[in-house]
DNA sequence: TTAAATATGTTATATTATAACAAACGTTAC
DNA sequence: GTAACGTTTGTTATAATATAACATATTTAA
């Protein structure tokens, strides 16, 4: 609520719609919803979700190439993020287990190599499909 | 050995060429180098990596839509990745963890959503690059 | 051997993302 | 206030990634 006010024009309009959208929503989707409000190319897109990401107030499903809002706290500004996706409806939903991230920030390779951050993608059938 | 045989012409000559490199490869890279053996259109080497894929032979790195050859036993034929990416040198080796994977294949979340498949990458510094 | 499945070749096009440059805006410091 | 700095915007062009659609060929298996 504080932190929205530094957020720029285009940059408040970008993650107005990505907040209120209830998919994951592609870039030149945003592109086209945004053009009445006079947001007419594509960088000034890619320009405010860069932004965006590095805010963490959104993320990007890497394996679809789509944007989401943070429904987490801001997931430690953008450095742990998981996702669970529907291959069969398409629908991605954050995960938000302390155990998992705990887990996951822990994690160490054998090479001693940094981990600063990480994306989680799990891939399955969501329960509506499921059923049917 | 057995299952390579199976492999197409142009499947053959892709993964190869994947299995070569020490580095993930981008597709329209693995084109340029295919192009003296007869492989001209981007579809040829997309069909290609597709079935590379489904068969466990290579994995896509999706956060730099590269491809890599599989380092471990076809990973449960694509069905759980993980990569380590330096975000300095674009470094990306394939983690093999018993631990890892072991508890992310049996992870559940609270919806009930059946997982078949996960990739996680995780960002950082290597060892090399932390030295400089 | 013929039907089905898989793979190929080819052209065109769709989708995703960045380069390069110029101008405007918003701090902060003096 | 204004200079200096970083950030944001606007704009045109282009690069990079990926798929559609259609025709043909090859392999596999009943
Ligand atoms: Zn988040
Ligand atoms: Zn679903
Ligand atoms: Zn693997
Ligand atoms: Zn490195």
């Amino acid at each position: 609520m504080a932190q929205i006010q530094t957020l720029s024009k285009n940059q408040k309009i970008i993650l107005d719609i990505i907040e209120k959208a209830n998919e994951p929503l592609k870039a030149y989707s945003i592109l086209f919803n945004v053009q009445k409000k006079g947001i007419k190319a594509p960088l000034q897109v890619y320009r405010a979700l860069e932004k965006l990401i590095k805010l963490g107030k959104i993320h990007k499903v890497e394996s679809r190439n789509a944007f989401v809002a943070c429904k987490n706290s801001n997931c430690d500004i953008s450095k742990a993020t998981a996702f669970s996706i529907c291959e069969t409806c398409e629908k991605v939903t954050e995960i938000s287990d302390q155990k998992l991230s705990k887990y996951l920030k822990n994690f160490q390779d054998k090479t001693g190599m940094i981990y600063k951050k990480y994306n989680l993608e799990f891939y399955g059938l969501c329960t509506a499909c499921k059923r049917s």
